[in-house]
DNA sequence: CTCCTTTGTTCGGGCACCGTACAAAGCCGG
DNA sequence: CCGGCTTTGTACGGTGCCCGAACAAAGGAG
């Protein structure tokens, strides 16, 4: 009850700071007195700070409640296709330290990979010097209650329960805190959600090799009832299309994956590719026309189905510039059923969402929780 | 507080009756004592009742509750193309009283309608016998607040107040009782969920002449950011197809709508399709079999968007048998990535499952706000 | 017939919130 | 320069509601 309140002034100032303690009152309808004993609790938890800077107006001067900047952080860790990274961000959301080396874990056993992560977490950690109150781990595949299940670009992780064995290895430098391991998608939707002060719907798309989506709905992650919700790169966008990996044909990935793209501009690879875009050379625009309308055709039924107003595009997608954006907002516009319209957007984030989603994953539960 | 408390052992009550007030205190966390107290409160407001059959088993005799089924009940009705249907529902969800009857909506302007409206609601309340604490509509259209948007096939109605016009016209007959509209999939959605005793997530697909899902997720139906989610009919399932009104292209209506697969059968209506696939005559076959594709691979996407494990196929589709949900089934095996097989069953309410679920959200409201 | 088990109720104790009253601290007008 | 005004934050009694323990009730087992 009183923990149910105070996550409740909790959310209050992370949504609004910074803000009295009468203003709080007077948002969540509890008494002054009330507010003041609940931050009271926050402040000996060091989750608020108070400003001191009494900026006035008319009356009394407030005294100013915000966030604690120095308060428990979040660690967000991402175990990419050849890459590990982490990233601390503080209880704002705000990114403190951030740091990513490169690891083959295409080749090498987990165990390698792992070392690399603790060694980029212990810098970022270091560099940061914020108490750490959590971990989340980002990844490209299937989660089912923090096991890999399914991972295309990662074979030699599958079945691993990277959220025990990431706490393991990390326990040495951060203790013995919460690790929740998450799609890379569904974690790069939570990151543009909330650093993109966008509504509370928004349906990310990450292209790369495998083309995810994440989907936050009513302000948080959806992950569907096997926590695998969010697989656009499979969706049909012609039904006479080529075969696939994954038993169907005419698969979004065969049309707007990465190396289709790149096949169809004749590149060799994503940095290539960007730079054509960023040319305008004439076989690139008509590749990613041609993708961004496969991409398009796939949103609109997600669109349809979800009635989400917002759509962003990461991952590798956010580097690929205006052409395919607008080939993919064309196509919506046509198909999307009701006439107010669909934005789309490029991720200010780019290939960082996962990563810092990790990290925001962890703040999010600790304000949430109060 | 106590409110919230009320609505948990109510809660309890209604996921398993007959249950004692011993049985709700360990199930709950409460005290035995405050359980008492609560459900005094429950059996005053007429929302719970007392057995009073005492079969008995070791120690004291337990005094068995369970909802009243002579307590407040929800007023479903529906206003479907042709027809206006009412139905009664008691706090457990039974029906005690539904009728239907014809009326003309595409020729005679809502206030015809109302007035069928208001006889058939009339008869049904007066047959059931039940107080009636609210009422619930369900449409063919796209609703924001309670105001008809998009209803392709009931022009005249476009941009009523549904929800406020029944108030008005159901005011003489069942008092000022809070009434609410809702899409017709949608509703037919939360009937299936509620009656099949399947798990909380369940994609509910409406056949017709158009192609409508109800999405039931976690338990409650999700009707997206601006309250029209559930347009599966215009996802793509052949970029090459033929044009679509929506004005895209391949559209699944186009392929699984109701016309295209008497068109393909070379049937003249619904009835004569039905008998045709329970003759399993070569043609309807072949034309059941390729719709089924087409609606496969629509859900599919969805399945893979949305991860949702049940697939509930009703509204026309329900009278179609086997032919239909073998090759739906089929496609969907096929296209799912995650091996755990996507169950797809026939709704067993048919089409009535839109005015039931109109019904069962009133009492479900009911439930859940103690 | 007596004991035992389980149920439902009753009664003090305490926690958390509410309403009100009061001190604090800066603006504003004379 | 100073008193009123306004708004903020704190202190104190009152109340609602839940918990824990003790107690009466009601039927089965030996």
């Amino acid at each position: 009850m009183r923990r149910h309140n105070r996550a409740l002034v909790l959310q209050t100032v992370a949504g609004e700071q910074p803000v009295s303690r009468a203003r709080i009152a007077a948002r969540t309808g509890l008494t002054r007195g009330t507010v003041s004993s609940l931050v009271d609790d926050l402040l000996a938890a060091g989750l608020v700070a108070e400003l001191g800077v009494t900026r006035g107006g008319t009356g009394r001067p407030a005294s100013p409640l915000q966030l604690n900047r120095s308060g428990p952080a979040g660690l967000g860790l991402e175990i990419g296709v050849e890459t590990v990274g982490a990233c601390v961000v503080d209880l704002t959301g705000a990114v403190r330290a951030q740091a990513q080396i490169p690891s083959p874990h295409r080749t090498e056993a987990p165990a390698v990979g792992l070392g690399a992560l603790v060694s980029v977490a212990a810098r970022v950690v270091a560099g940061a010097g914020l108490p750490v109150a959590g971990v989340g781990v980002a990844v490209p595949g299937v989660l089912a209650d923090g096991v890999l299940e399914r991972a295309p670009n990662l074979p030699r992780w599958r079945d691993v329960d990277v959220a025990a064995r990431v706490g393991e290895v990390l326990a040495p430098e951060v203790g013995d805190v919460p690790v929740t391991a998450g799609n890379e998608a569904d974690l790069g939707a939570l990151a543009e959600h909330v650093t993109g002060s966008g509504g509370d719907d928004v349906l990310y798309v990450s292209g790369g090799i495998g083309v995810g989506a994440g989907i936050v709905l009513d302000g948080r992650a959806f992950r569907g009832a096997g926590g695998r919700a969010g697989e656009l790169g499979h969706v049909v966008v012609d039904a006479a299309g080529p075969e696939c990996s994954c038993g169907g044909s005419g698969c979004l990935e065969s049309a707007a994956g990465l190396e289709a793209l790149c096949r169809a501009a004749g590149v060799g690879d994503l940095d290539a590719l960007t730079a054509a875009a960023a040319r305008e050379e004439r076989p690139t625009v008509e590749a990613l026309t041609a993708g961004g309308r496969a991409l398009g055709i796939a949103l609109a039924g997600a669109v349809n189905l979800l009635d989400v107003p917002v759509v962003v595009l990461g991952g590798a997608y956010a580097r690929l510039g205006r052409v395919l954006q607008k080939a993919v907002a064309d196509e919506l516009a046509r198909r999307v059923l009701w006439r107010s319209p669909v934005e789309v957007r490029m991720s200010p984030l780019g290939p960082d969402a996962a990563l810092v989603g990790a990290a925001v994953s962890v703040v999010r539960e600790l304000v949430r929780a109060g």
